[in-house]
RNA sequence: GUGGCCUUAGCUCAACCGGCAGAGCAGCGGAUUGUGGUUCCGCAGGUUAUGGGUUCGACCCCCAUAGGCCACCCCA
């Protein structure tokens, strides 16, 4: 019925959904400074060719998913809106000849990705990520310490458990030979692939080992694996993840099927999922060492590995887990005033009593005494500030909402006194922290 | 992108077989014109997603479009 509405795929971020995914935010950029990652921002959309060349030609999120924008003219250079974060930082990382500063950079960045996909559940076309890159580091130090810094997020933002899918998808030294093996192996039993599966065969033989059909299942139960096929480099590098992951405390599931949608993965790949969740548009992250994106993004051979995860989901994830979402602090005055001309006081009082740090609300309108204590209460207000007859001899009246008691203040001391009455309020109160 | 289900007030949902579109919640107002969350009363809120069609008559049947959801696909 109205006449505009949010395009397909995106919603309006309400303020109590704006509000959590806000505290998200906040925890996720305070743990990766913590962790020693620095803020970056990229380009909400870069040159197509950059995701292109960077994701690969032949993966869905290229091929059908990017979120291309329309060039004004024949010659303009075409633009993609980002459908992750990584190839737009590589591509910093370059421009900006990163390789001279102390190595790794690590960078963190939180913001809206896009994807031209069908819309459902959880699955949006601008959804908000978090994400960390520790880039110029070869070592499996770095890819536990990041999946520890991932396992530690969710639960800091309070999800009762999370599946963390752990694989090694091997290199440029032992992969092409293991795909070359599978698809032989698929070949040898083309009769029993569902057609579907036969027709991504030729183009992303990889991806038909986290097929869901049943006939797959079976197959590739025992179809040749990965992780019996890399070269002693990547095994070596796969085996210290583990050493490394197990040392911190982080516990994962290997699943040698785990193939990510992106092509610059190498070695170390994992997916999170919420606990008790399988398969569907449900991980809430994934990431993995890429260290072949640098020289491809025109850089020299640098090795990296990164991690996104999507907060859109986290949030879903946390109410179905039944996590309370959290609810913006209440003020802890209301000034209010019976005299619809003693707005300027009102006003002037709530901003004093701003100036002096308390959060304040200040009713504007003119309606009567009693809506506006109710909304105050409403509202959660430990006081009111009720402004009256002796505001001319420059008291108003302090009323604890709670305890219904009420006393003169001056208006001198109110500030103080508010300070004070807050204090002595919240020690016997039990003020959950957002 | 493929297949399917759904769409009635801001939200959650009613409305017999095709016969005058309703309720709860939320909002606003009132209950001896300066004191609150309960209670009571009232007000407002709708082109029944949109556009066509069938019919004396359509929320109801048919078609299309849009949006949402489920599965696939894919991933966050």
């Amino acid at each position: 019925m109205p006449t505009f509405r949010a395009p397909r795929g995106t919603r309006d971020l309400l303020p109590p959904e704006r509000v959590g995914l806000a505290r998200l935010e906040r925890l996720a950029q305070d743990l990766a400074a913590r962790y020693g990652y620095h803020p970056i921002e990229t380009p909400l959309f870069e040159q197509s060719a950059v995701f292109e060349r960077g994701i690969g030609e032949v993966t869905d999120v290229v091929e059908k998913e990017l979120f291309l924008l329309q060039p004004r003219d024949e010659d303009a250079e075409r633009w993609a809106l980002r459908p992750e974060p990584t190839a737009g930082i590589v591509r910093a990382y370059v421009q900006h000849g990163m390789q001279t500063w102390p190595q790794p950079v690590k960078v963190t960045m939180t913001g809206s990705m896009f994807r031209y996909d069908r819309p459902q559940a959880g699955r949006y076309r601008q959804f908000w990520q978090f994400d960390v890159e520790a880039i110029g580091d070869p070592g499996p130090a770095v890819d536990a310490e990041i999946i520890e810094l991932a396992a530690r997020f969710y639960r800091d933002a309070g999800l009762p458990g999370v599946t963390i899918l752990l694989n090694s998808i091997g290199d440029g030294a032992c992969r092409p030979a293991y795909v070359d093996e599978l698809t032989a192996f698929y070949r040898a039993h083309l009769g029993e692939l569902p057609p579907a599966e036969r027709a991504r065969l030729e183009r992303a033989p990889l991806r038909l080992l986290d097929s869901k059909d049943a006939r797959m299942v079976a197959l590739n139960a025992v179809a040749p694996q990965i992780t019996d096929r890399l070269c002693d480099a990547c095994a070596a590098h796969f085996a210290a993840v583990r050493t490394h992951l197990h040392a911190v405390g982080v516990d994962y599931q290997l699943e040698p099927h785990l193939v990510r949608g992106l092509d610059y993965y190498t070695r170390t790949a994992f997916e999170v999922y919420p606990a008790g969740v399988s398969g569907q548009q449900s991980a809430i992250g994934g990431g993995g060492r890429y260290d072949g994106l640098v020289e491809l993004l025109g850089g020299r051979p640098t090795p990296g590995i990164g991690f996104g995860l999507g907060l859109d989901r986290v949030l879903l994830a946390l109410g179905a887990a039944g996590v309370p979402a959290t609810v913006e602090p209440a003020p802890v005055a209301v000034v209010v005033g019976s005299d619809p001309a003693d707005t300027v006081a009102r006003l002037r009082i709530a901003t004093e009593l701003r100036g002096a740090g308390l959060p304040v609300r200040a009713e504007l309108g003119q309606r009567k005494l009693g809506k506006q204590l109710e909304a105050a209460a409403r509202d959660g207000a430990h006081f009111a500030v009720i402004l009256g007859d002796d505001l001319a001899g420059a008291h108003v009246q302090l009323r604890d909402l709670e305890a219904g008691t009420q006393r003169a203040v001056s208006v001198t001391g109110l500030a103080r006194e508010l300070e004070r009455a807050t204090k002595s309020h919240r020690h016997g109160l039990a003020t959950p922290e957002s």
